[in-house]
DNA sequence: TATTGTTATACTCTATAACTATA
DNA sequence: TATAGTTATAGAGTATAACAATA
């Protein structure tokens, strides 16, 4: 009895099917790849961030990580405990605070990146070269405009579809 | 002060900040347009994969779709009290049980289909449809090999890193 | 002995609500 | 009044462990 997966049948081009697969795979080997860095995958990316420019305000970071502004409240304590990452206040505004990497962080993001792409090739390994830039290319393009889109709008009509069925 | 996520610096090109930016505007779009669906958007990738072909068996439809199997206990609970699939046992193995679609949830998977094609199409809008084609294409592809993807081997060295550099 | 499916439990992750301090 | 950040709490989702039935 092999234990290697197939695709279901019927959903070989869903989307959601394939792009879950391809997350999935990606989530487990940067989670892999990150052992003990505070907030895992999700560590590196605020650390990337901070290091490259000071996020405006911890919120305005979630949202581009596409988490919760209290998710990072405690993502960011772990990161200042391990002094990875500091809290500074804004000087225009005294309710905000800037997200900045420490010279820690940053001396240990280039060992860090080493390792994500190292997991990322590990996930597009199955494509010959090209097709990796093509494929990141326009993953790149769409995430550029996803990023800020609103779920589709027309959503009612199923649920009677199913109550509708399911009475009598 | 507008509200526009713009992709945080340095993370443009990160496999993983694009690849989860699209997964979850893809979730979001295809919960919207699935709501009243027992299991939502994974609900109907059982019942499309239970109507397509039998399932070997729930925990292999399970590690097909990348839940565990006790969730697809609870979600096949779900969806056979709403009638849109049954479980049958199967001849050959008494322990195994088969996933195959109703005639009612057969009928409502050419309706359920085309939801989640709009959901689909939503997400990928932002390419032109060349585009979208090839980036599908190269998706599949992936996901094709990396449902039986290992985590990249070697993960240990970080925790001392950070470890080394708290203590003293 | 190993495997399928189930159940109960525990754990993790995430979101909600309420609060402080600013604006 | 509205917003940034924090905290506590509740909730959803997921995994773990133990079990019965079967191989």
């Amino acid at each position: 009895m092999t234990d290697v997966t197939a695709a279901p049948a019927g959903l070989q081009h869903d989307l959601g099917w394939t792009l879950g697969v391809v997350f999935r795979a990606y989530l487990k080997s940067a989670t892999a790849v990150t052992v003990g860095l505070p907030g895992g995958h999700r560590g590196y990316q605020v650390l990337a961030a901070a290091a490259r420019s000071a996020p405006a305000s911890q919120s305005a970071l979630a949202q581009q990580l596409g988490i919760d502004r209290t998710v990072m409240t405690y993502l960011l304590d772990d990161l200042e405990r391990t002094e990875l990452v500091e809290r500074r206040p804004a000087p225009t505004d005294r309710r905000t605070r800037h997200v900045v990497a420490t010279t820690r962080g940053r001396g240990l993001l280039d060992d860090l990146a080493a390792r994500l792409a190292q997991a990322e090739a590990h996930v597009l390994a199955g494509l010959p070269d090209s097709d990796q830039q093509t494929f990141k290319a326009l993953l790149q393009r769409l995430a550029g405009y996803a990023n800020d889109l609103d779920p589709v709008s027309d959503a009612c009509a199923i649920v009677q579809d199913i109550n509708a069925a399911t009475s009598p």
